[in-house]
DNA sequence: GCAAATAGTTAGCCGTGCAAACAGTTCGTG
DNA sequence: CACGAACTGTTTGCACGGCTAACTATTTGC
C-alpha cells in the first residue's frame, strides 16, 4: 500500500512511486527551461507560454484561457494585456455574446511562439541527443501515453 | 534533418521531435503541479521548491544554490530570507571562509518539505493510476533514463 | 422587466526575478 | 605585510505574476 516502495524492472510499480518519478524529471527540466526563457529577449513565464499555445490552437475566451493555466481571471486578464501590449495577441469582444472578449494570436505573435519553441527544443534536445535512437523511441512512447491520460478529458479547454 | 518530423514506431526520432513531446508532458505537468502548490496553506513557487530539496540534499551556500536554480544571486538571497522567516531554512556564516552564508534544513522545513512531495505525488499519481502496471513500469524506465542524461555531470550543485 | 448569474476589468497587496550598487572576506603578488 | 583584485552576499529599485475583493457590463431566467 503506501509508503512501499518497490524497485522497477523485477516487481511492480505503483502510481505514487511513478509520479515521484516523474515530477522530479519535470522538475529538472522546467529549472532548465524556464530560466532559459527568462533570459530570452521575448522573456516569457511558462503560464503566458502555455497561454500562447493554447490560443495558437484557435481563438478563446479568456475564462478558458484562465481554465486551462489553472490561473484567476484577473490573472490571466493582466497577461493577455502584456501580450496585447507586445502585439502578440488581438482581442476583441464577442458578438453573439458581449461579455465575452476573445482572444486571437497575430502573425508576430505566432511567429514568437515559434521561436521559442524551438529555443526550449534545442536546449532539451541537447540534453536528449545524449539517449541511444531506441531509448529515444521509448521516450517518445511514454509521452504521448502520458499526453493521454494527463489530458482531462471532454474539457474543451485542454 | 532540422524540420523533419518521422513517426515513432516506424522509424527513428531525432532529439529535437523527443524534445518537442517532453516538453508538452512537462508543461502539462507543471501547470497543474505550480496550480496545486500556489493553492496550498504553505504556498511555494517551483524555485523555493527547488532550492528546499537541493537543501534537504544536505547544507550549502547560496552561490551553490543559485546555480542548482538558475538565478541570480540576490532572488535566492530574497527568496531564502523568506524561508528563514517561516522557519523552514536555517543561515549561518561557514567558520572556514566567512564570505559564504550556509543553509540547512530545519525539521519543520523538511516536515513541510515532505507534505508538499506527498501532495504533488497523490495529485500526479491519481493520473498516472489511468496506466498500467507494464506501462508504468516503462515510465520509470524512461524517467531514470532521463535523469542520468538531464543531470549535468560532474557538477556538485546537481 | 427585474433579480440573479456570468464575464471581465480595476485596485491593492505580496512574492519572484533581474541588474546595479554596496559591503565584507579572502587571495595573490610585489 | 600590504594592498588591489577577486569572490560572496545583501540591499535597492524596478517590472511582472498571482491572488482576493470590489466594480461594471451583459445575459439569463422567472
Amino acid at each position: 500500500m503506501a509508503g512501499v516502495r518497490k524497485e522497477a524492472g523485477s516487481g511492480g510499480v505503483d502510481a505514487g512511486t511513478a509520479a515521484h518519478e516523474l515530477l522530479f524529471v519535470v522538475m529538472l527540466v522546467m529549472r532548465t527551461v524556464a530560466a532559459d526563457m527568462r533570459r530570452s529577449p521575448d522573456a516569457l513565464a511558462p503560464t503566458q507560454m502555455g497561454a500562447l499555445m493554447k490560443v495558437a490552437m484557435g481563438p478563446c475566451s479568456m475564462s478558458s484561457l484562465a481554465r486551462h493555466q489553472f490561473v484567476s481571471l484577473p490573472t490571466i486578464s493582466k497577461s493577455v494585456d502584456m501580450l496585447v501590449r507586445r502585439g502578440w495577441l488581438e482581442r476583441w469582444v464577442d458578438k453573439h455574446d458581449r461579455r465575452q472578449t476573445m482572444v486571437r494570436l497575430t502573425a508576430e505573435g505566432r511567429r514568437v511562439l515559434n521561436d521559442i519553441k524551438k529555443r526550449n527544443q534545442k536546449l532539451v534536445g541537447q540534453s536528449l541527443s545524449g539517449l541511444t535512437a531506441p531509448e529515444r523511441e521509448q521516450l517518445v512512447a511514454v509521452t504521448r501515453m502520458l499526453s493521454r491520460v494527463l489530458v482531462p478529458p471532454g474539457d474543451d479547454d485542454f
